[in-house]
DNA sequence: GGTAAATCTTTACGCGCGACAAGTTTTATC
DNA sequence: GATAAAACTTGTCGCGCGTAAAGATTTACC
């Protein structure tokens, strides 16, 4: 703390700061395992003395595959989003890697703009939850045949690697919760900005007439982007206005389009939950963080995007021919549904 | 789209495509207007036919100065810093920048691997919004000795350049309208993860001596790091369990703290809002998108995120000599306080 | 049409590091 | 202590592009 050294900007510094040649350096920066258990410990003494770290974009243009992985995400507002983004980036940061979270903001221009982004930055690879029918699907696939990438959320097609949660059981589970413990629920869906709206829609229904029981749908306006709480919000106080839901539980296509109905039911004076004085029953999916919290507590199905952060990740990994830890176990095939648990609140 | 050219992944290969020299091409993306309107066209057609982009990494390493802005937020799953990060990707994307945005999840050791990150990349400039107290002030202030740094949302001292909200004018505000309507207000502190904490108490309780009353403080537990909603949540459940707040309006430091409050409370069978039948009124402080379909809808006040990432950014531009559009007049000096706005809703 | 200014081309260097080859020193093994 | 293997050093090249200098060509203007 005494002695200000020359500042160290190169790993040509640093390497004569530590008293090694470059080319170790560089090895030990690759690999700390492939150099000598001692020189090891001389590099990372010097590293926290010094806080040297090589140039990233030096680093990344003379190899033959970058240490940077590219994310797209729909929507940076959303806080499903965003914690399995972060769940990636630190798996990410633990093997060595960079993630670079680009939002599409629901555009679909600007999700081709992330794309161009991450192409010439030559991303090692790329997890990517896709805007959906409106997705620039031939720019993701032409991406696709030179680097791995692995779809979240919502499926790009039907072939591509993909983790996500299974709507059909998660929508069975619901479902069948929602007809054992009262009204039928009718189903109030999503704006289509992915094939989630499409995919839940058909669950619903689908387990709706496994149990035969006639299924509602209730349409939401299109058009609306991301908004949902505002989407969710202006239907419902329509739809209250003329003369009600179809039936007195409402299954919504995700926790936020829940959150608009929940207020609008709420400001039109109706009481939401599953006591007999309730007018109205109303249960979401995914499990938002802040569903525990609504009024009432949000019944929903929560999915698991730690799993999903973490099987996608893996998925990734294992295309990039990374040696994992153990405990990583290698998913089966490359396209893996997960199962959704029931979260009981007093929404419904 | 019939003929297949051979693959163009250098400027090299590029300017070939194009008929020009690399220089020119080169002068080109590093500003356009740099060429003739003529030779501009010509490149622009070929950018669309081929989707060519200088290799961001190559175009860095030899650069003075990267086109790159680091952007650290203490938080990457709260709508606030989200919302805040999106319109400076944006603007930024405008003057040809990239915005790298970096979390630092609360946690004192990830800002300054985020800052470690940023040195290694050679940033331009860098937006950030500080962890605090806990901050690394020496580290920070040091990459500050080298490149612009703007701070949001929380000062990191007293003279670094910073874009906020006058916490003094918004509590003012509040506290106002709260007294005049009702019940006098007590405050319902957050956990102290940065500098907005203090001053926000503070703020209330100038406020109330302002206006002669005495204020009253409700401490909230302090370690629970950035879950607002479940400290705040436990804090009440606690506090009604002891006999209720000290007044019957409770004043939080923010929304997400107002949120945990009205779910306990509304759990714990009291009606929430400014109504007759009403037993406690609940204030939030920024504004957060989901405020308004609360039950009941959130009285707070809005901090003007917009403005924030606005002028966040023409300061850093500002800084880095860019010569921006007449219509980002020019903040006059480094430290600005934006006046916030009430939103009268009905929970208070 | 002549001249100067603007714009382009050609040529060359180097950013910081990865990668590789060839030579030298250290370590492990018996 | 001899021998081979492991680990290091020295030296060199090139990734794709920014940048600068000097010369060639085009444009603008009277």
């Amino acid at each position: 703390m005494h002695a200000v050294k020359k500042t160290i900007r190169t790993m040509e510094d640093f390497s004569t700061f530590v008293g090694l040649s470059r080319p170790t350096v560089s090895k030990y920066f690759n690999d700390p395992n492939s150099v000598r258990k001692k020189t090891r410990e001389l590099i990372e003494i010097a590293v926290k003395q010094s806080g040297f770290r090589p140039n990233i974009f030096a680093v990344n243009l003379n190899r033959r595959r970058t240490n940077i992985l590219g994310i797209i995400i729909p929507n940076s507002s959303d806080p499903f989003y965003t914690a399995l983004t972060r769940r990636i980036e630190g798996i990410a940061e633990q093997a060595g890697y960079l993630a670079f979270v680009l939002s599409s903001d629901g555009k679909p221009e600007l999700e081709e703009r992330a794309i161009e982004t991450f192409k010439s930055m030559n991303v090692a690879g790329s997890i990517i939850a896709p805007l959906g029918v409106q997705s620039h699907q031939d720019k993701l696939l032409k991406l696709g045949e030179s680097i791995p990438m692995i779809y979240v959320d919502s499926p790009l097609d039907t072939t591509s690697p993909f983790v996500g949660t299974n709507n059909r059981q998660s929508f069975q589970l619901i479902v069948d919760y929602l007809t054992r413990s009262g009204d039928l629920p009718c189903y109030f869906g999503m704006p289509a900005v992915n094939s989630n709206a499409i995919e839940r829609r058909n669950a619903y229904v689908e387990a709706m007439q496994s149990l035969k029981f006639q299924p509602h749908i209730v349409e939401v306006e299109q058009g609306s982007g991301w908004d949902f709480e505002k989407a969710a919000f202006d239907a419902t106080v329509d739809i209250l206005r003329k003369g009600g839901f179809p039936t007195k539980t409402v299954l919504c296509a995700n926790d936020r389009v829940a959150f608009g109905v929940i207020a609008a039911a709420f400001q039109a004076g109706l009481k939401v939950g599953r006591g007999q004085d309730c007018d109205l029953r109303v249960a979401g999916h995914d499990d938002q963080p802040l569903s525990r919290y609504m009024c009432p507590p949000l019944t929903t199905v929560a999915q698991n995007y730690n799993e999903i952060g973490r099987l996608a990740a893996a998925l990734l990994f294992h295309k990039l021919g990374e040696h994992q830890d153990s405990k990583f176990e290698l998913p089966a095939n490359e396209r893996i549904l997960l199962n959704a648990e029931i979260m009981l609140r007093t929404s419904a």
